[in-house]
DNA sequence: TACATAGTGTTATATTATAACAATTAAATT
DNA sequence: AATTTAATTGTTATAATATAACACTATGTA
């Protein structure tokens, strides 16, 4: 018989944070989350990046790497928390997590020459959003 | 007609850095960089980082975003500098630059659910190499 | 030559992220 | 309930990554 784990809570800090990611209408970076948690009591960068560790780790955030800029998942709790995609908009900087399932059937399934298959990716497209057109 | 531009030929601190991380079995870091050339001369960061840009530019290397380290184009200067894939292996660390005709093919021609196309992105696929597994 | 563009050297500083340690809280097991 | 195990917290200090600003030099173009 399964042992029966609790499920994924979100601590004090954790939910602080991720809060206003939530909230924020574009990705937040770390230091600008701690500027805005100070007020809450957390003061230290650690305090930020331990619970970004998490969230990330759930799927409930997902870092931009190519931004160091960290949203919160789109797609309602991502099950594919290791299988992100996003569009960047290099004018105006608006991001939007993508969610196309051929596209994560494509890349799911995608062999690289060794015959190799990864579960796992980040990708980032870079373009200009409609408005900036 | 065209007026004739110089081609890309490397300045000093370019050609230096770029055949440091040519020959690197492995990507590079900005201050490990850093640290290999200060004895030809290069010493301070803003050399690296400068001749770095301008690399990425012209696709002579790649940034790996996820790790903050550069590879050297593995396709022979890439002309899809713009469109880069990686595999990376969440063990040993091994990066790979993927090139794979149908990969690019469908990705340069994904649409997300605006219709909107992206001729620029980065992928960064993780799981373990072959000697790892 | 004159002008424009790109690259250099330098110092200082900004931004992003982790190490180390002690204490506390929450969860699982007995 | 008591034990013990794992996860989280708070804190200070520091490491790693990256850019600002300025004066100067080299190169390409008209
Ligand atoms: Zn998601
Ligand atoms: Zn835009
Ligand atoms: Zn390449
Ligand atoms: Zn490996």
């Amino acid at each position: 018989m399964k042992t029966m784990y609790k499920e994924h809570t979100l601590t004090k800090n954790q939910q602080i944070i991720f809060d206003l990611i939530d909230k924020s209408p574009e990705p937040m970076k770390a230091y600008s989350i701690l500027f805005n948690v100070q007020k809450k009591g957390i003061k230290a960068p650690l305090q930020v990046y331990r619970a970004l560790d998490k969230l990330v780790k759930m799927g409930k955030i997902h870092k931009i790497e190519s931004r160091n800029a960290f949203i919160a998942c789109q797609n309602s709790s991502c099950q594919v928390s290791k299988a992100t995609a996003f569009s960047i908009c290099e004018m105006c900087e608006k991001i939007t997590e993508i969610s196309s399932s051929s596209l994560s059937k494509y890349l799911a399934n995608f062999k690289d020459k060794d015959g190799m298959k990864y579960s796992k990716y980040n990708l980032e497209f870079f373009g200009l959003c409609k408005k900036c057109r």
